[in-house]
DNA sequence: CATGAATGAGGTTTCATTCAT
DNA sequence: TATGAATGAAACCTCATTCAT
């Protein structure tokens, strides 16, 4: 009975969580809230019962999306034949799902940090954890350039989440193909130029500083 | 006297343009107009004398900045060895100045199109022409792969002018240098995979139909 | 059957009465009914099945805290040896139990009028019959200066509900008391010095007309 | 020409605070902000312009009145005969006015202490210096008891600032008078009961703890 | 009958833009 | 001409009340 209720109270969240992305990704982050209510199909006032504010909502968004990123990740793992195939895959399904949670949505720069729920935190880390395992093993395999880590993986794919303008006679999925696969190309060993610095693991950052 | 009274003007506009520039690119864009006066260190209404709204100044700003991404890029072309070198530098150039970071903020998704005017237009064709001909040459010379146009390169350099995020244990402006050499690599016949679709070229772009 | 339902709805009923007596005095007259609500251990669902709105709610509780007063009344009149004991002892319970704090809560000039139901207005009329009647006799002993009414002391009373604020070097409990018998020594005959107007008697008031 | 535009915006300052007083003791802690902004003939922007928020408003309001009180209190002192015929006027006075900012509008229990400013503060110590002043030299001339102290009056004060609720067949100044009246004949010697405690004096009270 | 989800009107606050000085 | 005050539309959020389960 409960249950019952919950059942509709659950796909008014999961509907509020799917009008917020839409919104957030084609329109910017400063869709107001109405709109993303409209969207969803229901009141304002239900909106801000689940999310008591604007960044309630952007973290759950957040961690909805990292877990989302994190099934993709484990699945390429699983069925791809070697790990550099399952990290591009992996990138290429989340550059077309603009499955932007990592950063873009929820900028740092725009809100200054409050989104460091210790929940996004530890999604974000299950995620980055298997992404350093592809990495490394695809390293191991001659497969990918050595000088590189989870981070610049991390940014780089970040970067790509931004949807690229439209542009006529371009095609944007075509285009968001192209560009994704520059992106892979540059981490084949093929062509590595020596970076500046070193690369992060997962083990450098200190995630208690990450104001 | 008017001479005055137009260099007092130049300078309240440059002081505009520039306190515009640095709120934009490092809080976002949503700085509200008084808070650009005023580290610009006018009024309101002086702003409003020199740009009649908010769209107006993001304009002028995107033509400022690319026209000064266009001195880089002459000046690469002219003083580097090589056309690769030249694309290089300037790209490294304009991700450590964020210039064109503006092309984000005033991004025609974000807003609409209405900073279309004729003047920004044109001033874009001027720089993209010169891109590409840095294109064109380095992959004559055979140090560019040859299945990527100045749409492909644009639309990279655009993403990476995204501030990456800091992270403790990471530095920032070897985050930039990092991404970007990652992206420069990918851009070399070295690894060079297959590309989805054609490259496409100033001359295959409809400028008219770009609403 | 009906009875452990009616039982239960008492017991409700009880809780909602307490519930919101306790919020109102403690936190001000615009505290949630969902607070309420919470409170008593309810959901809103049943405050409002109980009271159809917040004024009806806010007229139950007059009433309820009428009559407590109205029982504190006659018992003092009973107990205590003489008019003027009963009086000051009625006007110390109310003021320490904060009885009809909600008077001043539930304001004439603050709800506009609406709570004047008749209910309440004859619940009033029986109290203060009895305090008319041990002013009437405290004056016939010469206990008490003639020439107040029980109008002057019902307001007099009812501004001493207000709580006074705490300051740190002040205990609330001494506080009240203090300032309890300041004005209950005002009502002596010792030190009276005229008073403009004249006194105001039950039969005085056009009950009717109290809009 | 600066002192000018100071003039209007002083003027409007002037009439948003008397608009709020009104209101505010009128219509009780709760009115809309909106309809201070129309009472006082201004757009809610110019209201926010000059209290950035609603305890902004009320704090300055309190300055304002505590201010009015202490210029009162001062002339009484200065024109009338002698100290207690000063504090009699005095508080007659605020009571008439109904110049209420020592606790009944700026309630700490509604506001939590927000308004606690410097500035208020300070302007109360002020005005209780005076009121402490009258009171000490009207107790040395033995025209009142001399077991208060000028918490106890403030308080009293405070309470009186509530205005009494009108009933047909009842004059509001009249009973305002009234209940004065009753007010300050408590605080004479003639017919005092000893009270519960100490009187607390200016010193006794450590304002910095005030939360 | 109890519950708590949904609704939307209304209050608070912000900000682009206009206008008086 | 520069200034900053005023304006009001629009965003954010709260809460009284209704309604489905």
């Amino acid at each position: 009975m409960t249950g019952q209720l919950r059942a509709d109270a659950k796909r008014n969240r999961d509907q509020i969580l799917a009008a917020a992305r839409d919104l957030l990704v084609n329109q910017g982050a400063s869709v107001p809230m109405e709109e993303i209510a409209r969207h969803a199909g229901v009141g304002v006032g239900t909106l801000y019962r689940r999310f008591p504010d604007r960044v309630a909502l952007l973290r759950a968004l957040s961690v909805h999306t990292v877990e989302h990123m994190t099934d993709l990740a484990r699945t390429a793992l699983r069925t791809e034949p070697d790990a550099w195939n399952a990290l591009s895959r992996f990138v290429r399904e989340c550059v077309a799902l603009r499955l932007g949670a990592l950063r873009s949505i929820v900028d740092p720069q725009l809100h200054s940090g409050l989104q460091h729920s210790e929940e996004v935190r530890s999604a974000r880390l299950d995620l980055l954890g298997i992404v350093e395992q592809m990495i490394i093993t695809a390293q191991r395999d001659g497969s990918m350039r050595p000088d590189v880590g989870v981070i610049d993986v991390a940014m780089l794919v970040s970067l790509h989440l931004k949807r690229p303008f439209d542009l006529p006679g371009t095609n944007a999925e075509e285009m968001d193909a192209r560009l994704t696969q520059l992106m892979l190309d540059g981490l084949r060993p093929g062509s590595a130029t020596p970076l500046p610095g070193k690369p992060t693991s997962l083990a450098d950052v200190d995630w208690r500083a990450e104001r």
